[in-house]
DNA sequence: CCCTATTTTGAATCCTTTG
DNA sequence: ACAAAGGATTCAAAATAGG
């Protein structure tokens, strides 16, 4: 039996729009919890339909008696039954059949994330990349408050490791928000060992009797990132592991829909109320940094024919030892080396001259203007901030 | 043909006592490079010979196409052949033959570390678990300055991963100075996140051309990490892929035997050079440090590691009244006062000199410069400096 | 010689759209 | 499908060059 559990906040808070709005879209039960083994739930969901997965599956974690801390009290452990396997070939098999149903619920441009320790992240990445999807990276939670090794036999185990991985081989065409993940990181790249606290205080689910409600709850900043990340608004996460809720709860909170998938009532009862509670960030809050990349196309000839460069122009690069001038076409013609091969587009010009393979001419050449050389990228931002005019 | 080279430094490096001389020892080559194929070279030796075994196997990174920078200068990609497999089956295969030739060879009590990234270490990891390795810890080596990636498609790929594995099942009996480690560590716990540079300057082997002798080389500090922490002095150090010599340089300045093995004739013999010119660090800079729980906080260790202080120097106090030894775990070895109760870090070296209760060993103990002597404080400054730059 | 500016380089599975 | 073209993209540290 199928127990769909509806999310209400979520319908409420749903914008205009289709991509945003709840619901049943296509087969695929919108913002919302399918109690179930996930194996059986993903099969019953359309294919292709999901950009994201995040998957924090059982850890086999075949902890050997309990641990008690030097104090001589109890650590209490993973000992629940959905962590025990019979043997690493059975939770193999378990990690196969997974990872394949979600394969087929992803779009082809969808991508996975898979989080694990050392018991069990081998086993996870080698089923992976036999299983043909293609890993974009192992990233590396680094925990600011980890539980100490109280038997001081072993390194503090301070970290958990995640794969990042595309459906397919080769995967192009995912999303990866690059200059977001930038700007977070004090400008410059963001790398792939994250520090994190884990999950404790207010943020972590107790039950009326005050114990954690599951033993392995992820924090909230942990999976924000992996969305901010690695998913646009309104793109739909799925968890086939949801546990407590947190994917579904930062979900929801960032602008995306969700589908978890969560076998144990007990766990949904208290992810379903988590998610009610959350309220969607305001749109303004979730506009992505600026990406260049997405910015439209614009033609050097437009530059012309708007009257913002004229033909006969002449161009140099920023230290002026190359020149070329502007042609009515909108290409440009080298003015040092002749012969042949000395005409093209700016970028091609802007390599010949260099003799190199590439070249990005918008910010190569530049015009002479009375405060200076300016790049032409100065001109085709004119021509963008017009058409934004324009388009509202 | 088995082409053995002994290393002559290392047979006249070699102190009294049969557990610390060079030679052949029941079978084993000791302090020598074995050229050849690793598993062959590997079913030679004697079984249960060797107490730890690092390995640094090919990483099968299955490169596409090439790849510049943005300024369309060309990455230098690690494309020889020898990291070159048909297919994961293929590099599974291998893997498995190598881990149990290493297996045969270690003692009981011996253990296993193993270094890749994720194109490999999933792999290796989910191997070593199949033939009944125990996995103790996965390591993270964070580098201060990994290569960017230049398309902005991923995350930084800025670390790669050490496996640490005991030999059987439930691992018992095996070696971890977590004294030493903790004392290294500011007197917390060490944890499985580590952060090291990579090799370049002048520890980068490099021939007469100027060209990088080995494309991978791995920095001293870490493999010196690794041996300090999961060796005794005297042990056995086996490296069944050399490359540069990195591990039998590390062992034979830490005081350990080495055996490596190396197919490559070029590796193999600038390792040999290499290994030639490393003097051993005496005795007394060796012997592991005292089991004080409550031993004073210290960071000083960092400073070995990053090469701004040799083990082996001697510091004395501002009026050079006192003198210490530095030693290779960060702790310091009074000269004066013989006996028991003489070595600690570098606070309870300075208190015992003294004749007090505590001391500033910061600000107590000095080194000799051109310049004159200088605290040890002005050289944590550097530190400092570096360590907030990489931090988050 | 020093100090500053520029160039080089490192285990990397590194693009997207249009025709 | 494939080929061609547009045009977006780098951090830390060491080595080298210039003043």
């Amino acid at each position: 039996m199928k127990l769909v559990v509806r999310n209400g906040e979520a319908r409420r808070a749903s914008r205009p729009g289709a991509s945003r709005s709840s619901g049943l879209n296509g087969g695929l039960p919108l913002d919302s919890i399918l109690q179930g083994d996930c194996i059986a739930e993903l099969s019953r969901l359309p294919a292709h339909s999901v950009d994201l997965v995040f998957a924090d599956p059982p850890y086999n974690l075949q902890l050997q008696g309990e641990l008690k801390r030097p104090d001589d009290s109890r650590v209490d452990a993973v000992d629940d039954a959905w962590d025990k396997f019979e043997s690493f070939q059975a939770y193999d098999a378990f990690t196969r059949a997974w990872l394949l149903a979600v394969r087929r619920v992803l779009k082809p441009t969808g991508t996975l994330w898979v989080i694990g320790s050392y018991h069990n992240i081998f086993r996870v990445g080698a089923m992976l990349q036999d299983l043909d999807f293609w890993i974009l990276n192992d990233i590396v939670w680094r925990k600011t408050n980890p539980m100490p090794n109280f038997r001081g036999r072993r390194f503090t185990n301070a970290h958990e490791t995640l794969i990042w991985a595309a459906r397919d081989p080769g995967g192009k065409g995912y999303t990866f928000n690059y200059e977001a993940m930038k700007a977070a990181n004090e400008d410059v790249q963001m790398r792939s060992d994250w520090l994190f606290p884990i999950c404790s205080g207010h943020e972590r689910l107790k039950d009326d009797d005050g114990h954690k409600v599951h033993p392995t709850q992820k924090p909230e900043a942990l999976i924000a990132r992996i969305l901010l990340a690695s998913s646009k608004p309104g793109d739909v996460v799925l968890d086939p592991f949801l546990g407590s809720g947190t994917t579904a709860a930062v979900a929801k909170r960032l602008g995306r829909h969700f589908v978890g998938i969560e076998r144990d009532s007990t766990y949904a009862e208290a992810a379903r109320a988590r998610i009610d509670a959350v309220q969607p960030l305001p749109d303004a809050a979730l506009a992505s940094a600026p990406s260049a990349r997405e910015a439209p196309r614009i033609a050097f000839a437009s530059l012309i024919e708007r009257g913002l460069i004229a033909p006969g122009t002449m161009l140099t690069d920023a230290k002026s030892r190359y020149r070329a001038l502007v042609r009515a076409d909108g290409t440009l013609s080298l003015e040092t080396a002749p012969g042949l091969g000395t005409v093209g587009s700016i970028h091609r010009a802007g390599a010949l001259a260099q003799g190199l393979d590439a070249c990005n001419g918008w910010t190569f050449w530049h015009l002479e203007t009375g405060e200076g050389l300016r790049p032409i990228d100065s001109l085709r931002a004119v021509v963008r901030s017009e058409m934004a005019m324009a388009a509202e």
